[in-house]
DNA sequence: TCCTACACGTGACTC
DNA sequence: TGAGTCACGTGTAGG
């Protein structure tokens, strides 16, 4: 009957609103129980730690270049260290970027995404580190530099929710994701 | 009359709506176009971004206070790596840890390296993020999930002057890297 | 047919 | 007396 849709409408509702207030208690600065200003703040909120986020990398890129090379922690370890840090050594990071972006889905919740990324040392860790903040189950990854500048990437992914992700999809969360870390797309 | 409300409950379920697909354009991973997914979701997203950025944060903080950072490298290598900071110990927070490091010559300028490490999704990144920074080129690298929460990772190094490098030095150069990148050690 | 998710109009409640 | 928001039950469209 009607009371059986009246049952599950209660329930999707009510599942509805508790949603709305477990996020409303995870965003601060919270001005209205309103509950449309709940997604208002929320969204406000999430567009203000993206900046946060990508203020914070670019900072710490900055920190990481100033990193000693492969000579000077040598001379480091052999004890004649000449460091002198300092020095502002700004190299023109960011020319990562992705030329090629290909996803298979191999089974059920099983994928494999193939990228063929360009750009110098610190490429891989990028790359990797952009698909890993997915939060995806990394199985097994490879990393062949195909020629110098050049590496093929191949990624095993499993899912965690069965039947809802696609190859397309995949591949969209990926490239976004490398975008938000400061990667480019060469785009043919 | 009622048709003053009617409309005004319209154009508020409108606006609500509007808010929600807006929030869904933000986020990316969206499973579903369902509405409540989209809450789960942007929840999610923003539960990890937030980690993201308390983890920068500690990073950079880290690298803000690296004055004694031969020391803490030296320490390190050492085996007693202990709390060195009176104050807090922000070191819970980082959770990569490399359990063992080998390096092995196979000819003159070539070298294998494998690591087994410990630590969640994002371990792969910071690994091979504090071996690139290192400068050497790297020709190939995999990162194997052998149990959960534990990669064995092995790289192919190139280095570029021939005759300097020795097994345990590369191995020194990589560690004290992993150190400096916020990785712990894990001595045996 | 059943089930799910949705938008709708309406009554109730608050400021 | 409104102007705003909310929860409710219902009709309906797609799977």
């Amino acid at each position: 009957m009607n009371s059986k849709n009246l049952f599950s409408e209660r329930s999707r509702r009510k599942r509805l609103s508790q949603q709305l207030i477990s996020l409303r208690s995870l965003v601060p600065n919270i001005t209205k129980m309103d509950k449309r200003s709940v997604l208002v703040d929320a969204l406000a909120y999430l567009k203000s730690i993206h900046e946060e986020t990508a203020r914070l990398q670019a900072e710490l890129e900055e920190k990481m270049t100033d990193a000693p090379q492969e000579e000077k922690v040598a001379e480091a370890l052999e004890g004649r260290r000449t460091v002198v840090k300092g020095s502002g050594n700004k190299k023109s990071r960011h020319k990562s970027q992705i030329l090629e972006i290909d996803t298979e889905k191999i089974e059920d919740r099983r994928f494999v995404v193939k990228m063929t990324c360009r750009g110098g040392s610190g490429v891989g860790g990028e790359v990797l580190r952009a698909v890993e903040s997915l939060g995806f189950d990394i199985t097994y990854t490879s990393l062949d530099q195909i020629k110098p500048q050049h590496v093929l990437i191949t990624i095993f992914v499993r899912i965690r929710k069965p039947g809802r992700m696609t190859e397309e999809k995949l591949k969209d969360c990926i490239t976004s994701s490398a975008i938000r870390s400061g990667l480019t797309l060469h785009n043919p």
